[in-house]
DNA sequence: CGTATTTGACCTGCGC
DNA sequence: GCGCAGGTCAAATACG
């Protein structure tokens, strides 16, 4: 895994090492804040619930589905509980860390330090090439940014899918990281985004530190993505190019000379897919000043057209414990809800 | 006017 | 060798 999800992780490696998972604790913090008349609807009757990581807490901000509409407004602004109530919007339908358990030890892999239970990760064939491939539920038919700043150079028309695919290069300069980004065939909602190579500049995307730690590097892991990984290989070689294809990513970006200083020179705003952008020193700062993580927050997203599918208690916790951890904070909630993390949604958590 | 996106053409690899 | 499909390039166009 790479160098910035560890390092990223930090702040709860020694949690998870000890065998305390944050979340664990944010459930229980929230279990207590919370109480019956939780401001957070739970995820299952929620069925549209998004996280979302970043600056901006503007009406824009809450209005915008998934992206959280990455306001310019990045003061911090105390929001009324019930706004961050609604923010609440995402889904997961993919194999639930239970099952990335399982798969493990039929292979006599390791046990990930993963509590049981909790959906992280629609991650399905993760291979040793930096290529990794996930599914994230669009939103408004707009992709969910995921920290870093794509150019699009090209869109094909893919065989057996009516969605053409849209090819993207990471904009900075020396950076090879691409990604190419199509519909599923059976859920126009959901995006498979495939990543090839790792980001060699910074700023990395920061992460929450739960899930800063992603499956182990022994992780081939045979998932069927949650509503389908494209259809089967047509023969043996092209079996054995998809194994080659799909191995365990290093599909973190890295920290590099290039931002040695952190200051995000070369990128100065993380982009979203609507248009507009977050200043990433400001979001860095936060994730300094707030225990090297941003905090995350459920953030209201109304998110009408869809979700659909199901959402899990899961989500909902984590969601809630967010919430209440900032709510519970003596100093206005922080409301991230610039960026959305490929693996942050579909991904990771829902 | 600079930058990003679109889109048709071209290149490459693979299967037959 | 040929055809197909996926991936990339680059000129044209759109946008802020």
């Amino acid at each position: 895994m790479g160098d910035v999800l560890r390092a990223q992780a930090t702040a709860s490696a020694e949690e998870v090492a000890g065998g305390v998972w944050p979340c664990e604790l944010d459930d229980h913090l929230i279990g207590e804040l919370l109480g019956d008349d939780g401001l957070f609807v739970p995820a299952a009757e929620h069925p549209t619930l998004y996280y979302s990581f970043g600056a901006g807490s503007s009406a824009a901000a809450a209005a915008a589905p998934c992206n959280g509409g990455g306001s310019a407004d990045h003061e911090r602004r105390p929001r009324p509980a019930p706004a961050v109530s609604r923010d609440l919007c995402s889904v997961y339908s993919g194999p639930t860390i239970r099952d990335i358990e399982k798969a493990l030890s039929s292979s006599a892999s390791p046990r990930p330090p993963y509590p049981s239970g909790r959906r992280y990760s629609s991650l399905y064939l993760v291979e040793a090439e930096s290529k990794y491939t996930s599914k994230v539920r669009s939103c408004g038919g707009k992709m969910p940014a995921d920290g870093y700043k794509w150019r699009k150079y090209g869109q094909k028309s893919i065989k057996n899918n009516p969605h053409p695919r849209s090819y993207y290069k990471c904009t900075s300069s020396r950076c090879s990281a691409k990604k190419h980004v199509e519909k599923s065939t059976d859920d126009p909602e959901m995006l498979i985004v495939t990543y090839e190579g790792s980001h060699h500049h910074g700023p990395q995307p920061l992460l929450p530190p739960h899930i800063a730690q992603p499956p182990p590097p022994t992780s081939v892991v045979g998932f069927s993505a949650a509503s389908g990984a494209g259809p089967p290989p047509s023969s043996p070689a092209a079996a054995a190019r998809k194994r080659k294809n799909y191995v365990r990513a290093a599909f973190s970006p890295t920290t590099s000379e290039d931002d040695g200083d952190g200051a995000g020179r070369l990128r100065p705003e993380w982009p979203q897919d609507d248009g507009t952008s977050c200043d990433v020193a400001e979001l860095r700062r936060r994730g300094d000043a707030e225990h090297a993580a941003p905090r995350r927050v459920a953030t209201d997203r109304s998110c009408d057209d869809g979700g659909g599918g199901g959402s899990t208690s899961a989500s909902s916790s984590v969601a809630r414990a967010d919430a209440a951890t900032a709510l519970s904070s003596d100093s206005p909630p922080t409301i991230w809800s610039c960026l959305d993390w490929p693996w942050s949604q579909e991904t990771l958590f829902l």
